[in-house]
DNA sequence: ACCTCGTCCTGGTTGC
DNA sequence: TGCAACCAGGACGAGG
């Protein structure tokens, strides 16, 4: 499930091959990538246009281009672009120098979305709060959100408003680094330990960007690759196996209707 | 306003 | 061995 490490490697990957690109040919395969909306119309009227800026907000990942229009990408759980043929299939970008972009999504989570040039930041804006490796991720931003909401405290964080582009295993992941307690009330968090949080989070996705993302199920770079994050979880699907700070058994809970792991002696209850 | 839960979707895993 | 039920989860909308 592609969180910001592994949308940000696939930006890194796309960019230099589509900047500067026209869009010679825009194929929707699956209508309901665009849904709510018929993107067919616009599909035609991107093709032409040419890429000046692959980017990510959060877990967007947004294709600006030369027209002012901007094509908005969510992954969701299963989406990814890859540059040789594959399976599930759901669109197509033929570039004019041939070369084929194919968009996979097993799941068909995955959006696409064509906004206007003036529409894109409040969207974006409406959608995500601050990038957290970027300065507007402080822990005083953090602890102002954390103080209003009672939910377990790895519930807010999945909150992409809070802080954009965590998901499940980042999340996790943070929590184990910043040894909290993930059912914590999100109100509970004391300054000190929202301080350590906000290094955590960034510490933690550093890592998984280092490793190309992690890939374990249908995760790949555009170029077929496998990230290796996987294999540096501490806590992440590791149920039963020896917390690698203590070697509790990690235990595996749910917190926000998702599945989660921890270490019940570095992230005590309370 | 906040919180929880169901929904979307498919493939891999589990259990009988 | 076969097949159905279950599980995974990002974002969103419904309902409390």
């Amino acid at each position: 499930m592609p969180e910001l490490p592994e949308v940000e490697t696939i930006r890194a990957a796309l960019a230099p091959r589509l900047e500067g690109r026209r869009l010679a040919r825009v194929e929707i395969l699956d209508p309901r990538l665009t849904r709510p909306y018929d993107l067919f119309e616009v599909a035609e009227e991107l093709e032409g246009d040419r890429v000046v800026a692959v980017e990510r907000r959060g877990k967007y990942l947004l294709l600006r281009l030369e027209s002012g229009l901007g094509l908005l990408v969510h992954l969701r759980m299963t989406g990814g672009f890859h540059w040789r043929e594959t399976t599930h299939e759901r669109a197509l970008l033929e570039l004019d120098d041939g070369t084929r972009l194919a968009y996979r999504d097993v799941r068909r989570f995955g959006t696409w979305l064509v906004l206007e040039d003036a529409e894109l930041e409040p969207y974006l804006a409406a959608k995500n709060g601050p990038e957290p490796l970027g300065p507007r991720f402080t822990s005083r931003w953090l602890g102002e959100r954390l103080a209003r909401r009672r939910a377990p405290l790895k519930a807010v964080l999945l909150d992409q408003r809070v802080v954009a582009g965590l998901g499940n295993i980042y999340a996790d992941e943070a929590l184990w680094r910043a040894r909290l307690n993930p059912l914590r009330p999100a109100s509970s968090v004391e300054p000190d330990e929202t301080r350590r949080l906000v290094r955590a989070i960034r510490a933690a996705l550093a890592a998984g960007i280092e490793r190309q993302g992690s890939t374990f199920s249908d995760y790949r770079t555009p170029d077929g690759a496998s990230g290796s994050m996987q294999d540096e979880f501490r806590v992440y699907g590791r149920e039963g196996l020896p917390c690698p700070r203590c070697r509790t058994p990690i235990a595996k809970t749910r917190a926000g209707g998702r599945g989660t792991w921890y270490c019940p002696t570095c992230q005590p209850a309370t």
